[in-house]
RNA sequence: GCUGGUGUAGCUCAAUCGGUAGAGCAACUGACUUGUAAUCAGUAGGUUGAGGGUUCAAGUCCUUUCACCAGCUCCA
């Protein structure tokens, strides 16, 4: 029979020959290194039969498939080395995740502890070096079913395939172990050589709370102990760049316990570096025609009932009453600009409406979720709502995205689309939410724009658009999203009047840019391992000097730097240059300007950039035009 | 909220079996006046997250609670 390589070449084989058969053929060495294969586009095992005419490829450990099929089969190795220790182990789910694996089980009464983490990794390696072959079998659903009768799990698996309409089920077989399983899976534990079990977690069956909290064990692995290393090596550059560390270390922001649980206080520097982001945020929307809008912090309880939060977003909501009325604290700012809307009768012309407002909002997030500056209790969100008509939708929403691009392009951020539909609660009609959606669409087709669907995602009142960044250690994180919303105008009754003098119903758009501005600065932190861009540092430029003599000349420089608006301190204590350098390099200033008494006399400055260069006796005026550009071209360069 | 882990000086971390809470850095004082990542000496710093209990004796054991860390569920 023949068989179709990738490159298109026909190839002669013997009938009944496997996938390995075919790699044998192909090259003794492609043999060797051969895992897997994929035939007419299916994954399967490399013992796999292979038909007439079918399409092979065989994948190596160079393949990105193999890594996949690599981590699998260690979760099952992994699986099995548990229910070896653990007698009362139940095993569950062991999914392959991004760089890894884990594997779920129910221990009944008992716990993993660290300690077992060792242990197992041991028995694991027993295992490999046991060099047990996996092997596939179909069975019926009814003697799979026979099979683990002692595992409750797997049962409610097999069920669940049954009801799919599948009769009968895979399962892989590697001596005393055998696990309900799709495959494909390498047809030796002894392949198995380079892998980490990393972390302990609860996880509930199936993901719902309401289920069995299982016992998860997090683990990687890898085809070379290099790989292996570097992997490990890039966890524990990430924890250096972990916001909360950075945040206390570079004197960001505090959270203390007398304040409570996620509500996070800004230092000076965190300060500084927020209020420039401010900044830069009012006068980005004043130039795209948005208004600088405020609203109050809380609102009455009847408000929140109008707009659907009070039945649809109440728990995450904090009440308070005034003279016996109920007020709720906002957990959104849209309801003060949708009375900025009403504010006054609206016409055609004036539309697109665009409120701008650094709003903070307050959100009961449950105690578990709490992390740094990223899942807080009270944030400011760079917050947006554009009333406009229909005709204008399409536009608008270009236009944000326009905007959140040239934003993220400014910090170098990779992104992430996600468009995020109707969720199961919702407010609205159906039509509306069509209608809604297929805007949101119509606008990343036309720039182009790469994106994936998540299915019920969408805020009650509408579905969005969401932009996820990535931080240090591969997280995504929500910044930036775009809502389309009939709903809100609808309930609050917006109308302007339209050409034809009657009343109109305007479409609303919430959006974020940056998203929270603390979620927001953890990521930046994250992102620049707290070596901020020169425009946004906390502190730009530090004068200092090398002994008292150049006290006044010190003192002249930073009077001038601070007129034109820079962000300077000094250091003029009593301490050697080595030492004062050694300290503004650990608190990441951009810029130190090292003044010795030949700086002095021919009145010139000297810059130790952050990156250790140095550009010595400067004239004064051509450094701040340096400055200058850097503030102006929000560049990511520490000199021009 | 759930599962597991962890809370010791401002920060990073010690303290063996339950037996006098300690170091480095930072802070403060003094000397040194210094040229591109740590000058030297001294001083002070604590109800061991908080409450309750066991014990002759608790940082250590038990218990309640708060916070933090990892993950799950949820989310900007």
């Amino acid at each position: 029979m023949n068989i179709f390589l990738p490159s298109g070449d026909k190839l002669e084989i013997e009938n009944g020959a496997t996938a390995f058969d075919v790699a044998n053929t192909i090259s003794k060495g492609l043999a060797k290194n051969a895992l897997a294969a994929e035939i007419n586009g299916n994954l399967v095992d490399i013992y796999a039969p292979v038909g007439d005419n079918d399409k092979v490829r065989i994948i190596t450990d160079k393949d990105t498939e193999a890594l996949e099929i690599l981590r699998h089969s260690t979760a099952h190795l992994m699986a099995q080395a548990v229910q070896r220790l653990f007698k009362n182990a139940k095993v569950t789910i062991g999914p392959v995740i991004k760089d890894g694996f884990y594997y779920d089980f129910d221990m009944g009464d008992d716990k993993f502890s660290p300690e077992d983490l060792e242990k197992i990794e041991k028995e694991m390696a027993k295992i490999a070096s046991e060099a047990l072959p996996c092997k596939r079998r179909v069975v019926s659903i009814d003697d799979a079913k026979k099979e683990f009768s002692h595992e409750k799990y797997k049962i409610e698996l097999i069920e669940g395939i049954a009801e799919k309409g599948d009769k009968t089920v895979s399962l892989y077989d590697q001596g005393d172990f055998t696990d309900l399983c799709r495959g494909p899976h390498l047809d030796n534990t002894k392949r198995i050589k380079h892998y980490k079990l990393l972390s302990i977690a609860g996880a509930y069956w199936r993901g719902d709370e309401n289920n069995k909290m299982l016992q998860r064990i997090y683990g990687t692995s890898w085809f070379k102990k290099e790989e292996l290393d570097a992997y490990l090596n890039m966890l524990e550059e990430a924890k250096k760049r972990d916001h909360r560390k950075l945040g206390k270390q570079l004197k960001l922001f505090t959270i203390e316990d007398e304040v409570g649980a996620g509500f996070p206080i800004y230092l000076p520097r965190g300060g500084a570096l927020r209020a420039t982001l401010e900044e830069f945020e009012r006068k980005e929307h004043l130039k795209r025609g948005y208004d600088i809008v405020y609203g109050p912090q809380i609102l009455k309880q009847d408000l929140w009932k109008l707009s659907g939060h009070y039945d649809n977003y109440r728990e995450n909501m904090y009440f308070t009453s005034i003279d016996d009325v109920a007020f709720g604290v906002k957990p959104m700012n849209c309801l003060s600009h949708m009375m900025v809307f009403k504010s006054e009768i609206r016409s055609y012309r004036d539309l697109p409406q665009r409120y701008f407002e650094l709003g903070t909002v307050h959100r009961h997030e449950k105690s578990g979720v709490l992390h740094g500056l990223m899942r807080v209790r009270a944030f400011t969100q760079d917050d947006a709502h554009i009333l406009c008509t229909p005709e204008q939708l399409n536009d608008e929403i270009i236009a944000i995205i326009d905007f959140v691009n040239y934003v993220m392009g400014i910090f170098g951020f990779e992104y992430e689309i996600e468009v995020s539909t109707r969720p199961e609660k919702y407010i609205g009609s159906l039509e509306n939410w069509d209608k809604a959606t297929e805007a949101l669409f119509n606008a990343l087709k036309a720039k182009g724009l790469p994106y994936e669907i998540n299915e019920g995602d969408g805020a009650f009142y509408g579905p969005k658009i969401d932009i996820k960044l990535k931080d240090a250690i591969g997280r995504f994180w929500q910044c930036a999203t775009i809502q389309a919303d009939f709903n809100l105008p609808e309930r609050f009754d917006l109308n302007y009047i339209g050409e034809d003098g009657q009343k109109h119903r305007p479409i609303m758009l919430h959006r974020v840019i940056l998203g929270s501005v603390d979620r927001f600065i953890g990521v930046l932190t994250e992102h620049f391992a707290g070596n901020f861009p020169i425009w946004i540092s906390p502190v730009q430029v530090r004068v200092i000097n090398i002994t008292d003599a150049q006290l006044d000349y010190c003192k002249e420089l930073t009077a001038k730097l601070k007129a034109e608006g820079f962000r300077v301190d000094t250091d003029f204590r009593n301490e050697k240059i080595g030492f004062k350098i050694r300290e503004a390099q650990m608190e990441k200033i951009p810029h130190m300007l090292i003044i010795g008494q030949n700086e002095a006399d021919n009145k010139k400055v000297s810059v130790r950039l952050r990156s250790g260069e140095t550009k010595n006796e400067l004239d004064f005026s051509d450094y701040i035009s340096v400055l200058r550009e850097s503030d102006q071209n929000k560049t990511l360069n520490l000199w021009r």
